[in-house]
DNA sequence: TCTCAGATCGTCT
DNA sequence: GACGATCTGAGAT
């Protein structure tokens, strides 16, 4: 069942704990979340969401869209705006491959399906995903919604043709030992300076940074 | 005009 | 695992 648009109008860092688990497709390939992001203003001072720009403005206006953005030269990040009255996005960090992974294997140049999708650059390249579906509404290109057993069960036939577990791929400096995660950075003036706050199974942890 | 980034990859230890 | 090189473009000055 995919997610209604109101599912995205709540607080970012609920929208983040919630996704993971959630299915998102693309043009014949798809993944399950398991590693997202939440970027909210205040008191994150380094986030988009911390001041209004013509790139950023989606962030401020609307909930449920995609805010997709060039970074680094090579790579997209695909984030999901939320919250009514307030700026706010989800990052998707990382997925564990579903479906097309042939075409996920051509777009990323790699045989391994570890390295497919493990990182917020590596997703869109894998699902084929750029700025060119920045703006769209959630489900009218990019479907996210609840997996049913059909799919799980194809999850786990895949895990254990690749020797895979339910767990997220990503080797993300953001999570080096926890499999799973929502996080929120809560640092105040610039990235490389900020804390984390991570979501595990219900429980927090915080960065020693 | 200048700086540097919400990342990745290759290379090194 | 740590580190440097790298790409383009948004935002700052």
């Amino acid at each position: 069942m995919e997610l209604h648009k109101e599912f995205f109008k709540q607080d970012t860092v609920k929208v983040a704990k919630a996704l993971l688990g959630k299915i998102i497709q693309y043009k014949g390939t798809a993944g399950m979340i398991v590693e997202t992001e939440a970027y909210k203003g205040s008191p994150d001072m380094a986030s988009h969401a911390a001041k209004r720009t013509p790139r950023s403005a989606i962030m401020f206006d609307t909930f449920g869209k995609f805010y997709i953005y060039f970074v680094y030269g090579n790579y997209f990040c695909l984030n999901i705006t939320t919250e009514e009255y307030k700026p706010g996005a989800v990052l998707i960090r990382a997925l564990q491959p579903l479906e097309g992974i042939k075409i996920m294997k051509k777009r990323r140049g790699t045989k391994d399906v570890h390295n497919l999708t493990s990182g917020p650059g590596k997703l869109c390249q894998a699902l084929g995903i750029t700025k060119k579906l920045n703006g769209t509404e959630v489900n009218d290109k990019i479907k996210i919604y609840e997996p049913d057993n059909k799919l799980m069960k194809k999850l786990n036939d895949i895990n254990k043709k690749n020797s895979l577990s339910l767990k997220p791929l990503s080797p993300s400096k953001l999570s080096p030992k926890f499999k799973i995660v929502a996080a929120e950075r809560i640092g105040i003036k610039k990235a490389k300076h900020l804390k984390w706050r991570f979501y595990i199974k219900g429980n927090e942890f915080v960065s020693k940074k």
